[in-house]
Parts: structure tokens; C-alpha cells; sequence
DNA sequence: TAATTTCGCTTGCAAAATGCAAGATAAATA
DNA sequence: TATTTATCTTGCATTTTGCAAGCGAAATTA
């Protein structure tokens, strides 16, 4: 799965979609960024219940597009561990934005209120708390 | 057209997925936004060349999901133009930290310099200029 | 030590989405 | 009246997705 990320143009807008433009990659790096999830089985789980090939695709992917590492569990060899890389962790912004923008629009939404009040009142300094949490591991 | 679009969470980030999770969506977000485009066949011209099947698709999904408006053209009755509704103009921030993430991690990027320096340096001012603008037709 | 379970995938196949080229319709222009 | 502009629609081949089953290595249980 070495596929190339093939490339439209140099809009930014468009590389990015390039790399998290369809309906899961985002749902990944959101379990990282705010769920504490960090192996193929935790992602299996959650609420949207992806199916097993398109994870391993795009982890497969992300790790190639540099915003995931996978390492193997130090007290279980037979485990992974998927952590955000740098360029990983600078979606923070880019995500919270989203659940501001949801959460808005949103009727039914299920953002905790207290994470969109923090979002919309100080989101500058959630972004670092965030932030400075992901990269404390 | 009037396919619902199906729900698989109330997760913020899935419910934005689930309206602009492809590779396309964001794209005629983006034209409508920067770059003063705004009829059916100024989409098809930007550099990424969407097919027109997929932009008529795109389109009438974006009205239902009110991201988006079509009016006759006053002048010309077989125009129509196409505008952002408020829902679409509240994706600024999002569309904006998009742009500031892969101008620093796309070393091709074409982002203008002068506008990446204003959404690192001025987001919240700039923010606010580009929704006065959208605003204010 | 043998059997079972956990973990992280891969495979096969049907269904849905996409990409491409051609065509259709209605209004505007020459 | 003929041509062009503008906005789509249709048909069809290719690609991607979704679902279920299976597989191999390590860890756990009997």
C-alpha cells in the first residue's frame, strides 16, 4: 500500500483533501486527538463502526502521509500503539474548528458542552492544552 | 436528489464528514469563498477538474444540506449563481486553518504568501474580513 | 503442553461511487 | 435562422467501499 497521494493541483485546500478528503480518515485522528484510542481494535469500536480493510488502508496512509506513527506496545509484542506525529498534531486547530462549526449547526449534535464553550470562549488556549497533552507522551 | 444524507453518530466531526467528506465538496466551498467563482461553469474550470456529473451531484447536495444557494441571474435568465448561505460562510474558519496547516506541511504549496501570513499572524481580523465581504452581496 | 483467545490484519465479492465522453435542452447571441 | 452559451443528464467502464469470512502469530487459559 505505497500508493502515491496523486496530486490535482497545489491548492492547499486540495492537498489536504488529498490526504483526509472522504468519510474516515478523520474519524482516526479524531479518536487519537480526543479520545485517548491508539490501536486497530480501539478504532474498530467507535460509534461509526468502519470496517476492518478501510482502517488498515488508511493507517496504511496516514503513516505514509506522515501524521501517524505505529509502534509496537512495549509490554505486548503481538500490539501496536498508532500515535500523531507532529504534523499530525497540527490538525488540532483545523478539528476544533469543525466541532465549532457542527456544533452550531448541528441540532442533534453530541459535543460536550463544556468542550464547545471552551472552543468558542478560549479556543486559543484549548488549542495549546491540547496540544501540550499530545506531545507530553 | 434528495437522498438524506444518512447519519452514523451525532459526533460533530462525522456529521461535517458526512456533508464534505470527499474530495470535492470542499473544492466549490473554497471557489465560492476565495475565489469569486460562482456559476456552474466557473467550478468546472478550476485547476482540479471536477467532472460535471459529480459537480451537478455536489451542487444540489449542498443546497439540501443549506450550505449553499442558486438564484437566477437578473440579467441573463439561463444563469444562475450560486452563494454561500450563512451556514457556508461559518466554514471560513475551518476552510482557513486548512490553508495555514498545508502551507507548512506542503513544501509545493501554492498558498499566497501575504494570505498565509495574515491567517497566522491576523486569523480573527482576517476572519472577520472575509465574512464582511461574503456577507455584504 | 495443548487448546483457545486476542490482535492486526488480508481476501473475495457484491454494491456504490467516480471518471469520462457524449448528448440534451433552453436561452442568448450573431 | 443558425450558432453559441450555460447547465445539466445519461451511459458505461473503472475504482472504491462495505460486509463477511479467514488467516497467522503471539498471548492466555485449561
Amino acid at each position: 500500500m505505497k500508493d502515491e497521494i496523486k496530486r490535482r493541483s497545489d491548492c492547499p485546500i486540495s492537498y489536504a483533501l488529498e490526504i483526509f478528503g472522504d468519510k474516515w480518515t478523520l474519524l482516526i485522528i479524531r479518536d487519537l486527538m480526543f479520545k485517548e484510542k491508539k490501536t486497530y481494535s480501539d478504532f474498530l469500536q467507535s460509534a461509526e463502526k468502519i470496517s476492518t480493510n478501510i482502517l488498515a488502508d488508511r493507517l496504511s496512509m496516514l503513516e505514509c502521509a506522515g501524521l501517524v506513527k505505529r509502534k509496537v506496545d512495549k509490554e505486548k509484542k503481538s500490539k501496536y500503539n498508532y500515535e500523531l506525529t507532529d504534523k499530525g498534531i497540527d490538525l488540532v486547530p483545523v478539528l476544533l474548528e469543525i466541532v465549532r462549526w457542527s456544533a452550531k449547526h448541528d441540532k442533534k449534535t453530541e459535543a460536550p458542552k463544556e468542550f464547545v464553550d471552551r472552543v468558542v470562549n478560549d479556543s486559543e488556549n484549548f488549542v495549546k492544552e491540547i496540544v501540550k497533552q499530545l506531545k507530553g507522551k
